[in-house]
DNA sequence: AGACAATATTTCAAATAATGAAATTGCAAC
DNA sequence: GTTGCAATTTCATTATTTGAAATATTGTCT
């Protein structure tokens, strides 16, 4: 980015990213430099932050420094850095977060003020995870949950077989992308038109892969024929040669709490499709079943 | 590392938390932030953070802003900080590190020279994944596998049956502890003398429970029992009601690569700890013949 | 509906903590 | 030894953060 000297001794000026109000700045740099060293494979030594992210190289030796005391990065003796003991922690306590009942089901702040999907039953993910596990033993396949929260589609559990192929970039706590897989689209064709609407308003159709639906009226059909057959099917529209298949989960209220699916590679699709979405949504009956007992 | 070059110059008086050299203190401010609302269940409200941590209101609306902004917490509609999808992000890029070959196997820095213990093969969890589930599938139980990382032993896959009671408190990446469980034990009795001294003298034995080791002769009695039987048990002496049983994994060149465990309800040991000690032991053989082919 | 109470947000000048250029140290290769 | 490269430290300058207080917002009670 560009340097600044003294060109105007009153303006604020804003260095890297655009320095927004009510933001603290050093803080921010240092969750920044977290993010960056995620992103690295191997790390990166207090250089190579300086140079990636046109800091003052003193600077990045402080920022990884706080972040060192604190446990969220460690130093390798090489002085590479890499994300420390304290991440996992963190997810733990997040993973328990997944497990509770959430006091609102209003939508966060700056949304429109359309009704918002089905509220989430406590401890999903708990619950359901025997008819993951089946489901998954069954087909030799992940299996996947995933339901609404906060207005997105959010993964909440994944249960592997013994040999799995996960799909890649996806882990419990992912987000987004709702339009390029089986989850996202089952979980949207369930929705309210109103809250469609929203959604869309709210994100952009990222082409993912050469089959990824874009084109808004397509999804809409898309969407349509999903409610019609009662599962979704993602043709490699999130990742090439993986193909997804999901079905909705109801509450007990008749209202879709959540999806299940598995994912396979897609060349599995034409030969055995018919018989993996019999047991999808075998499960997903067996999941409706579950969450009309009383809990 | 921050010297402390004056022995007593100006000490500028130190105001909240005890201000180190070469710490960002804004920014030190915002982890311990995040670290505060990851240990409270339903989230904080910014009066909350606040009021528990001594801080103005202002710096906390401040400091909070930052984690927002960059995906580290989320507010809820009721005003309630809980933590955001940016931690199970890291977590992926975390666990992705535990699929890695690490460059080095010297001590961090700050430690003594004392000979670390065996290196890890590169993709141990990944290798070692159908085993462990096969071991969890047989015994019914959860299965885990450990290995030293930075001088800690550190938990790197979870492998749970369908109807699972994993210990409470304990996650891919937790570390720590090794004095009360099978997998610590069980690792530190197939390391050297000097690195157990070199352990022992970094790590306090806290007591967990009323069964935990804490004084450091019975622990390297227990050490020298566990080496000589080839395996480890840990009777409520991490959490109580459980028992875990670990064995050794030995690498390549016949070093101690890891440890694989199972954990159950105390009350099955005398029933059936021969059984589960043997299913457990067996898997140990299968992975070490595992390490044994070529990667 | 109106008033009250509790909390969140904003303001702004003072206080100070962060910045960055440059010096120093550490380390490994030559 | 000497050289070269990167990490660490220094320190004066200056932007950033702080925190008391004002204001806005939200929820609750009557």
């Amino acid at each position: 980015m560009a340097k600044r000297s003294h060109a105007h001794p009153q303006t604020p000026a804003l260095p890297l990213s655009e320095s927004k109000r009510d933001i603290l700045r050093s803080a921010q740099r240092v969750l920044a430099i977290l993010d960056l060293i995620a992103r690295t494979p191997g790390g990166l030594t207090v250089r190579a932050v300086s140079g990636l992210l046109q800091l003052n190289i003193s600077t990045c030796y402080h920022s990884l420094n706080t972040l060192l005391a604190a446990g969220y990065v460690e130093r390798l003796p090489s002085g590479h850095y890499v994300l420390g003991p304290q991440i996992p922690y963190l997810n733990d306590a997040y993973l328990r977060t997944l497990s509770h009942d959430w006091p609102t089901t209003e939508s966060p702040e700056g949304w429109t003020a359309v009704a918002f999907p089905p509220v989430r039953q406590p401890s999903l993910p708990q619950r359901l995870r025997p008819i993951l596990h089946n489901l998954s033993e069954r087909s030799q396949e992940p299996a996947y949950l995933a339901s609404w929260r906060y207005g997105e589609v959010e993964l909440q559990a994944i249960v592997e077989p013994a040999h799995a192929e996960r799909i890649p970039g996806v882990y419990i706590g992912y987000r987004g992308q709702a339009h390029a897989h089986a989850l996202g689209k089952v979980l949207l064709a369930y929705s309210s038109a109103a809250f469609v609407e929203d959604y869309l308003a709210r994100h952009t159709l990222i082409r993912l892969t050469q089959r990824t639906i874009v084109e808004r009226s397509r999804l809409c059909e898309e969407l349509h024929t999903i409610a019609h057959q009662g599962y979704s099917i993602d043709r490699e529209e999130l990742h090439p040669d993986t193909a997804c298949l999901a079905a909705p989960v109801r509450d007990a209220q008749g209202r879709v709490a959540a999806a299940i699916a598995i994912s396979f590679r897609s060349t599995l699709l034409s030969r055995r499709g018919e018989w993996l979405s019999a047991q999808v949504l075998r499960a997903a009956r067996q999941a409706s079943a579950e969450l009309r007992l009383a809990r």
